[in-house]
DNA sequence: GAGCCCGCGTAC
DNA sequence: GACGTACGCGGGCTCG
């Protein structure tokens, strides 16, 4: 028979973090804040959806001082006062654990940690087990084979296992560790200078606080002069962090007896709280994952891994693909996660023994399965020769065109928060951070299993729930024929990389570094003395302090160094000039010499970038780790950079980008006539606008008019006013905006579709591109000015560049049909907003040029033309 | 040492 | 604050 079971809640440490955790927008439609109460409210949900308990009790901190303020007044005295929104909630809390009939503790003269740990105590010598929810850490000290403590917000169980796995120490040795590193909290003094990692250490060595301070003789330095001095600080420490088993208890268990739910006395509660999405008629459609509830488990062979997933049959099953290594940079696959729902899932490490089951399944197109950023999932397959195949959904995609401002960077414990009120536990909580992160495949798979397993099942309850919020906003068809395939096409990119030389960006490096260390030492011997340039709170101070020039722009930490104000300052001092020079030199040699060549994998030779869908709000595509959109282009070094982007032997590069793709996607929504036949006509759209802002024939436009109407241009496209445009031109803010009326007078289509535009968007709320893609805009019900004029930018910026990136995706899409379909071995490389890169062999190279020029020049039925520009070389810099 | 913000610079 | 979309570097600060 089973044994006996007793839940212990800290009431009082879960409706703090509740309240921190859950926004404060959380609330009844008469203003009751309700974002704690709904977090305790989840937690119940949770605890009564696994196995009922027999015993319980919510057990709160009472009034008044206890015995740990005697020994230390400062104890807690870090804690921030109640917030009026918690205190007005406490009540109702108070009402939820009423209505599930659960026993409610206050101990006078006693914390809720020391009546919870005399309950344990007692719990254990009657031979029951225990489960702690909280979501304090001091409790892994009472953790033991019979006692687990689960943070219900997380979903993280702890046993003897995750303790030493996350602080590096056993449980009976938690309080020793605590008294060293103490707690911020709670006001816990601890040793100075003793973090996690030297604590675990220690302990390791010593094997008890005792024997750590009897054993200072063997240490050394600080820390020693550190443990010596505070010995006495870690003693009463230790006292504060011990939770106290025998306080005196008036409860017997008949008094902690639970008996099952009465879901009508839940449901008035929560109706009057409005908790609709508890009520229990809803509950049982999507049951809560319980804290241990699950079927979970791990599967090493490959036999159970076919049963497994022979079982699932034709259901779509959520798939989690998992990084071994820390950084997701050459990451090998540790294991995939299979959930057939969020209370069924398997952890299967990718091993000899598991290889062909999994990998057969996942290239199984007609095995439906739903991933959470499909791209990233196909391009760590590829890596280890696993074709993904049968996507049917992306909730991280979804989740993006639903709203792309919403959660970016759109990632699974974001988009789990916002849908699923669920929180999940960071990878980090299993696995560490920084330096001591372990690898999956280093940690006990009872720890990762769990973790894998519920992560997993969090893709599968979001599925059904994404499914609907997308059809409701009408961007079904988008990702299913646009986002979703393009997903595979960005991942066989990112698998391709690109070829760099880094012999070549050596070379330039070492070229840069050396006349950055003449430009530096000119700069020093100028200043009088030597100090770091990079530093703009040091060059602040040589530039105005020391040598005295104006102080022309301040930023909210001190003086200005920006290049604009270096430029205005450099007629008065030789310095400034150098200054400039440095710079440059300086970000071409970190940021690019030195971080390129460390992003070439060796084992190729080359950069495999990530190509991100669902950072970029107006939707563009956006390259990371390293970010590629950004190489150098403007000035004469740093093209030379470009030089290293190179083609495979014997192969070409091919630049396709499109001339002026916003430009004429203004003209076309705008009708303009103006615009409408400068593209038409195929004429000057600059020198057009130059000769209509000087009133001016366009044969007699010079240069620097020229100019003035490119730069006036691209400002109508980002809602640039007056003051920023006269100082981009170097002209009075009065000048500027005479030129700007002149132009909405001229271009009065654009003038009129700004208006529009603007208008829709206050009505709307959002405004949208030539795909449906949707981007809110909350900013337009602002009281403030300024961030109601940021909205309105947004507002006639965004249908602009989402629809120039709308076009990209679709030629990309139609461009790798098309290679395929041709059996082209030439492959599309990067995209850069207008630009897309491509190598070739020799003999595909007329082709591929034709066949890629076809699918951007058409890739939308524009009122103007698509003009596209081709180029190709043995570098991008010769190829663009 | 890790994590964060800041100032700055790069691209389209 | 005053130009839309981004990423990432080094400096410098805080925390542990």
């Amino acid at each position: 028979m089973a044994r006996h079971r007793v839940v212990l809640i800290d009431g009082s440490s879960l409706v703090f973090r509740a309240f921190f955790a859950i926004p404060g927008s959380f609330s009844t439609s008469s203003g009751l804040p309700t974002n704690a109460t709904y977090g305790f409210a989840l937690m119940f949900r949770k605890l009564m959806a696994g196995r009922t308990p027999t015993w319980g009790a919510c057990v709160f901190d009472a009034p008044g001082k206890t015995f740990r303020d005697d020994l230390y007044p400062e104890y807690k005295a870090q804690r921030p006062r109640l917030p009026d929104e918690l205190a007005a909630q406490l009540p109702w809390i108070d009402k939820v654990v009423a209505a599930h009939d659960f026993p409610a503790l206050r101990v006078p003269g006693y914390e809720a940690d020391d009546v919870i740990g005399t309950l344990t105590r007692r719990a254990l010598e009657a031979g029951h087990e225990v489960r702690l929810i909280t979501g304090d850490k001091d409790f892994c000290q009472l953790v033991n084979p019979d006692v687990r403590m689960i943070d219900t917000m997380r979903d993280v169980t702890f046993d003897e296992a995750l303790v030493r796995t996350k602080y590096g120490v056993d449980p009976d040795r938690f309080v020793d560790y605590l008294a060293l590193v103490g707690d911020k909290v709670d006001n816990i003094p601890g040793v100075p200078g003793i973090g996690a990692k030297t604590a675990a250490k220690l302990l390791e060595q010593f094997g008890s606080l005792e024997g750590i301070l009897a054993g200072t003789d063997q240490l050394k330095g600080k820390q020693r002069e550190n443990l010596e001095k505070h010995a006495e600080d870690a003693r009463l420490s230790y006292r504060l962090a011990t939770i106290d088993q025998h306080v005196p208890l008036d409860v017997g268990w008949d008094d902690l007896k639970l008996r099952p739910v009465d879901a009508p006395k839940v449901d008035a509660l929560y109706r009057e709280l409005e908790f609709f999405s508890l009520l229990s008629e809803q509950a049982g459609d999507t049951p809560e994952q319980a804290a241990e509830a699950g079927d979970f488990g791990a599967l090493t062979e490959d036999e159970a891994v076919r049963v497994f997933l022979a079982d699932l049959q034709d259901r779509p099953a959520a798939v989690l693909p998992l990084y071994d290594a820390p950084s997701h940079a050459w990451g090998a696959l540790a294991g995939v996660a299979v959930a057939a729902d969020a209370e069924r899932a398997r952890y299967v490490p990718w091993t000899d023994g598991t290889r062909e089951a999994l990998a057969s399944w996942l290239g199984d197109a007609g095995k439906p399965k739903v991933l959470h950023d499909a791209r990233d999932a196909a391009h760590l397959l590829a890596r280890h020769g696993v074709t993904l195949r049968g996507v049917v959904f992306d909730t991280q995609l979804a989740s993006f065109l639903i709203d792309p401002t919403g959660n970016i960077p759109h990632e699974l414990g974001q988009v789990a928060r916002a849908f699923l009120h669920r929180t999940l536990a960071p990878e980090k909580d299993i696995t560490g951070s920084g330096k001591q992160a372990q690898p999956l495949s280093a940690l006990d798979l009872g720890v990762v299993t769990p973790w894998a397993c519920h992560t997993a099942g969090a893709v599968a309850d979001l599925y059904p729930i994404l499914t609907e919020r997308l059809e409701a906003e009408g961007q079904t068809k988008t990702l299913f024929e646009v986002d979703l395939p393009l997903a595979f096409v960005l991942a066989e990119m990112q698998h391709v990389g690109i070829r760099a030389d880094a012999k070549h960006l050596k070379r330039l490096g070492a070229d840069f570094r050396a006349r950055r260390e003449d430009v530096e030492a000119r700069i020093h011997a100028a200043a009088g003395g030597a100090f770091n340039i990079g530093s703009p709170k040091q060059l602040g101070e040589v530039l105005f302090d020391t040598l005295g020039l104006p102080v022309i722009k301040r930023t909210k930490t001190g003086y200005s160094t920006a290049a604009d104000v270096l430029e205005r300052l450099a007629p008065k001092h030789d310095i400034v000039r150098d200054i400039l020079h440095w710079r440059a030199l300086d970000k071409l040699i970190n940021t690019y010499t030195k971080a390129l060549r460390e992003a070439v994998n060796p084992a190729d030779g080359r950069i495999h970038c990530t190509l991100q869908q669902t950072s970029g709000a107006s939707g563009r595509l956006i390259t990371t780790d390293p970010d590629l959109q950004r190489t150098p282009i403007r000035s004469e070094d740093g093209r030379r950079i470009r030089e290293a982007f190179v083609p495979r032997d014997g192969w070409t590069l091919i630049s396709a980008d499109w001339s002026q793709i916003e430009l004429r996607i203004l003209a076309h929504v705008t009708e303009d006539p103006l615009l409408l036949s400068s593209f038409r006509e195929g004429v000057d759209v600059h020198r057009r606008t130059a000769a209509q802002i000087f009133d001016v024939a366009p044969d007699a436009v010079t240069p620097e008019q020229r100019n003035v109407g490119k730069t006036v241009n691209f400002a109508t496209i980002y809602g640039q006013g007056a003051t920023s445009l006269g100082q981009g031109l170097g002209i009075t803010r009065n000048e500027a905006k005479d030129i700007i009326d002149r132009y909405f007078e001229r271009y009065a289509g654009v003038t009129a579709w700004l208006e529009a535009t603007r208008a829709q968007a206050e009505r709307d709320g959002y405004v949208t591109t030539f795909l449906g893609r949707r981007r809110y805009v909350t900013e337009l019900t602002s009281n403030n000015p300024t961030v109601r004029s940021y909205g309105e930018r947004i507002a006639t910026n965004t249908p602009i560049q989402g629809s120039a990136a709308d076009l990209c995706k679709l030629a990309m899409l139609r461009i790798a049909e098309r290679l395929r379909a041709g059996d082209h071995e030439a492959r599309m490389l990067l995209q850069i907003h207008d630009e897309l890169l491509f190598e070739a062999p020799p003999d595909e190279v007329d082709a591929v040029v034709a066949l890629v020029r076809d699918c951007m020049e058409n890739a939308w039925p524009l009122a103007v033309p698509l003009v596209v520009d081709v180029g190709t070389g043995a570098s991008w810099a010769a190829a663009h």
